[in-house]
DNA sequence: CTAATACTTGCATAATGACGCAAATACGCA
DNA sequence: TGCGTATTTGCGTCATTATGCAAGTATTAG
């Protein structure tokens, strides 16, 4: 009989890049930058604790930059897929796409989980494994 | 009595802002950036699909690039947490640090979660919440 | 010790990105 | 329509960073 589960680990770097695994699909650089600059990590925590759509103006008032740079990060945010839009009269509210973000992020783990060899049967905290 | 769970949802953003919260803690910028970059996701994905520690020359041959470049990637990758390096003789080995790079991006699902006004009773999967 | 292999580091260059200011646009209201 | 408030966009500047090449360092084999 044929193999049932995980396509066998690739014997090298070289073999590893040619076979494709949800990893591939799943670690999104995007995403990835979209919160790695510090600012904007400040303001989607901001908006995730407030909890309820906020206004650019609002947003602006929890970090010390322009409000023009706020704006700016708030879009490229919700073009990241992490935050969500609504235009409400003259006001924009952005508001954080919880189970999404939520979502890719467990993906992604997920992801790196199924790469590695040893299945850590619960509660195993060894880092590498094999 | 005083409220049992949840630190009250914050009135604004500013107020949000002042107030403490899982999510604080566990965004980190500084994890984003390093997987922020196209080519270290590439990286990123080929050691942990090939699941073994492989040499900086080895995993230099599944992208496009010099491999010094390879070389400071990986090493950024590793004083990021992401990975770990083994001298072995005269090569270096780097590894994903699995548990720790998937425990770190569930902790920030959760802490993204416990922001959100509704607990969605497991397989929500609306965004926004209030 | 010398040579060869594996990796790292210095340096220059080009690209990207964050920021503030000022001007432009969008929208509601009188 | 004209005004005021809210947000976006153009532009210049400064800092960071990705990259390649060449030189340097580390480690093993002869």
């Amino acid at each position: 009989m044929t193999q049932i589960r995980k396509p066998r680990t690739p014997a090298s770097p070289r073999h590893a890049a040619a076979c494709s695994r949800p990893i591939d699909r799943t670690l999104d650089p995007a995403l990835f930058k979209a919160l790695g600059d510090p600012t904007r990590a400040v303001l989607v925590a901001c908006i995730a604790k407030c909890a309820r759509p906020c206004t650019v103006g609002e947003v602006a008032e929890c970090c010390s930059v322009d409000l023009s740079v706020v704006s700016r990060h708030l879009s490229l945010l919700a073009r990241a897929g992490i935050l969500e839009p609504t235009r409400e009269g003259r006001v924009v509210r952005y508001q954080v796409r919880y189970a999404s973000l939520s979502g890719s992020l467990r993906a992604m783990a997920a992801a790196i989980d199924e790469c590695c060899p040893t299945p850590r049967t619960r509660k195993g905290t060894r880092d590498g494994c094999c």
